[in-house]
DNA sequence: TTTACAACCTATTTATCTGATAGGTTTATG
DNA sequence: CATAAACCTATCAGATAAATAGGTTGTAAA
């Protein structure tokens, strides 16, 4: 599986403070129940959204979270990349891999690195807008 | 990660088993050398390929595996398919998976069943001939 | 100014999957 | 009949995913 719960609960949590950005700062507890997540493990992850900016947290009684940008300021692939700790198909083409001493002479690696481009450009062309658009349907996103 | 050690060495045997189809069955243990995996791991993999009929297994003294079909009748998705518990991108298309019961509202659904069937288009039209094939670089498996 | 609310932080747990190892059994060939 | 090789079953260690628990800090409203 290339994407946990982690990424997909961040995806949906992205879309629902879209649909919902007129209403202010969303408070965690409304966006968990309304999306039938556990409180405890969506704050994990919208810490780390905070933290890279695409969400800005405000403490205390009236906050919550909301969009730092346009919904279609967001590909699905800038999310993702936060949320994942590898986007990539395969071991040997994750950041940090240890360089495969194979790579010379092996020969599914073009094949691989094939996979890999044709994952992020089709996750780079869907944005957070998109997914919110009424009436999408399975067959928008591939060109 | 979408695919494991399991399929990437799944798929290097078949290229090298391509390459070598001239000479007879292989043993294991040559494939094994030449490839840089332990025997025994391979082994598992290498079972279920016979089980499903990618292979054939000869027993004995000069004994070893042979592929069953030309190379460019093995697609790798056709490859991965066997190794691989599953090959979507998420929990939730996965063959076998609970019905989600928000898929009516889910506002990503669609977003994943495109980016599963650009992987499914991808790897089904790439073939251990086209593995083997001298030369094939990076660019050359996207359209 | 105090109370309630809500984000923020650190640690722990449970289950599953990956990748691998070990040792034995059967079958074919030279 | 000795040897080589596939076949079979079980086990294990480590990593990762997914979640849980409980406490701390900051902010706004009462």
């Amino acid at each position: 599986m290339l994407v946990s719960t982690k990424g997909r609960y961040a995806l949906r949590v992205l879309a629902d403070l879209a649909e919902h950005r007129t209403e202010g700062y969303l408070p965690l507890k409304e966006i968990a129940r309304r999306q039938g997540i556990s409180e405890k493990y969506l704050e994990s992850i919208l810490k780390s959204l905070v933290k890279n900016g695409l969400l800005t947290g405000l403490r205390g009684k009236g906050g919550g979270y909301k969009l730092t940008r346009a919904p279609e300021q967001y590909t699905v692939w800038d999310v993702l990349r936060l949320t994942e700790d590898s986007l990539s198909p395969v071991a040997c083409l994750e950041e940090g891999a240890s360089p495969c001493e194979r790579a010379a002479i092996c020969p599914t690696l073009a094949m691989w690195q094939g996979l890999d481009r044709v994952i992020r450009e089709y996750l780079s062309g869907v944005t957070v807008a998109d997914l919110v658009r009424p009436g999408a349907g399975a067959g928008d996103y591939v060109i």
